[in-house]
DNA sequence: GTCTATACTTGGATAGAC
DNA sequence: GTCTATCCAAGTATAGAC
């Protein structure tokens, strides 16, 4: 449905001389999402954010809809490549923890959790939206996942299943996400992750306190 | 700023023989916010779902946005006395897990979150909204903490205040009716509450083996 | 006091100019 | 291929009928 390239171009870019409609428009998608949220994300608004005629945004991506799903893409692409470096380089819980809380504070500042939130929420009073936003939700689980899975083991996955997990992470992350953004307070949900660096350190204690591994 | 009576009646109630527009806009309104969102809950779309006429709205209660509010103070007044009488009937800490879980089961099938985060959401797009919904918050935070300290008690308070405790269940609470509402899944999230109480469980046996209370 | 008919504004989408 | 002028539907709000 979405066209793919803007010129006739080999290349996957968008490299004609119109300096990237289509990068503009997706830029201001992310930027309106943030500040006037979903209800607020209208094509005038995305357009005149961007610069250019509203127009534009039916001819490049065919729907408004469609914009914000491209928008939630780029974010989603980006903060993926970010977490996926952050993590690895984490080896404990409670370091686990440490790059969560700096991660937080990025997306809170930056405003990519509440283009999700607003996505999720808009997703209900648009025909069809519910399942494209619930597709691009994959990537975020997974990691999540992922992260769990890499620092916690199989240690307690008979008890926590590492899957589970994660989807209450993620929950969590979001339901943070909107209460800070709403009051503006940050220091209510940094608080918590202050907490859980206490209890990562607590478990970090308790569990294994013998190197039990097998090569 | 809203009007206070429907009629001249000395009694509280809308006792006209209008059969209470008010009371049939706010139940659209709920209806609506849980069905379209806030994007999609508009004058006409709510008085539509009400069958009155949609400039009803402004003059019962100046703007949607009002009507939104009181449709908010609504659920929230008939959530509280709900959860208030279940929570004073509860014990231990897994007792807790089996009364949330039911509420939080309740809460999806009747929608009510739904509405709180629709509107959390929507408040981005709509100048002044945010400190209303934000004030109407209130109350969840402190039936999460008052449920928090009659079970759990002072006992991990020094490690774990309640009142932070509580703000991270409200919001793991919003977190979880998002992703549930999104793709119409509740086994993920009911699977939480499940491990929770395996945990709560776990917690019993562990705290306090033998009676170490003062009178 | 309650409600309806109507005015005016904003939003989505497209035909056609460049 | 890129963009603008324009159309029509949907939204908010109110003047005035009952």
């Amino acid at each position: 449905m979405a066209k793919s390239g803007t010129s006739s171009s080999v290349v996957g870019r968008d490299s004609s001389r119109s300096a990237g409609t289509r990068t503009k428009l997706i830029e201001a998608a992310i930027e309106t999402l943030k500040a006037e949220g979903f209800a607020g994300s209208s094509a005038r608004a995305i357009a005149g954010r961007a610069g250019v005629n509203q127009g534009l945004i039916f001819y490049h991506f065919d729907s408004v809809a469609n914009l914000l799903l491209a928008a939630l893409d780029s974010v989603s692409a980006r903060r993926m490549e970010h977490y996926g470096a952050a993590i690895d380089r984490v080896g404990s819980p409670s370091e686990l923890v440490d790059v969560a809380t700096a991660i937080f504070r990025e997306d809170l500042d930056a405003g990519y959790v509440a283009v999700l939130v607003e996505m999720i929420a808009g997703a209900s009073s648009t025909p069809g939206l519910g399942p494209a936003v619930s597709a691009r939700l994959g990537p975020w689980f997974s990691f999540a996942e992922r992260a769990v899975t890499t620092t916690l083991g199989p240690t307690l996955d008979p008890v926590l299943p590492a899957g589970d997990v994660a989807y209450g992470i993620v929950a969590l992350y979001l339901g943070l996400e909107m209460l800070t953004h709403l009051d503006g307070d940050r220091a209510r949900a940094l608080g918590l992750f202050a907490h859980a660096k206490n209890l990562a350190g607590l478990l970090e204690a308790l569990a294994v306190p013998t190197e039990t591994r097998q090569p």
